[in-house]
DNA sequence: ATTCTTGCAAAACGTTTGCAATCCG
DNA sequence: CGGATTGCAAACGTTTTGCAAGAAT
């Protein structure tokens, strides 16, 4: 069965996680393990973790996949000009009661929002 | 100046869009137009009217960029098995309000909803 | 020992760039 | 005519795939 071992790969990867607050990119995670992981390595795992839960992809629209550890259901304010990321908590019941005539199952939603940060402004 | 001709690609680019009901993507475009206009041509001018209004950029996430032209203010629903899109109006305050008090200034947002449509459930 | 996992190389994919030829006004 | 626009080829950045070598249980 694919994904279970414990190897040093991994620990590095899932550690590194730790040491961001916001979502990563690939590459951002490479150079965090001084490119002592393959590419390919990160790819796969990272690809694995998503589909075990472990971590959330998150797409700022920018051609370069990110992820997060999960934590409470939340949603992003990203400053466009120095790349800031700040956590965004919002009830959606308001977003979904829309939905709900639309005879779609929803499976699940991207709220994100592009701007400039405070010192950016 | 750059983007005032009304060349011969520009008028089929610009009439395409009116042959589709959902956000394109660039090869679903150069399909469209029976590869009579070369890949690299559809990508500057999409580029040219995103940035002069006359389209709007849309993002599902699956790694293409697509284009809408401009309607009012709307939200998708993507069927992730039969790629349907409807669209979908909200009125966007009461998750704007959530981002009042964070010191972002936001310039724009996007929001989109992935699941099954009616006949895919 | 067996199977999962890795690294390397190469390819795939969407997109962008350089440049000479062509078109538009 | 002169600058804007095009097509072609090549490059680019991100992600995926094939496969033999290596690591985990």
């Amino acid at each position: 069965m694919i994904g279970k071992r414990r190897t040093q790969t991994r620990k590095k990867i899932f550690a590194a996680f730790n040491h961001f607050q916001k979502p990563i990119s690939v590459l951002e995670l490479y150079s965090f393990l001084h490119k002592q992981v393959d590419l390919t390595s990160i790819y796969r795992n990272l690809e694995l973790m998503k589909k075990t839960g472990g971590i959330i992809e998150i797409d700022f629209g920018d051609g370069k996949k990110r992820y997060e550890l999960p934590k409470n259901h939340h949603h992003h304010l990203i400053c466009e000009s120095c790349g800031a990321v700040k956590d965004l908590k919002i009830n959606d019941e308001s977003i979904f009661n829309k939905t709900k005539d639309q005879g779609f199952l929803i499976k699940k939603h991207r709220l994100e929002f592009f701007g400039l940060c405070k010192n950016c402004q």
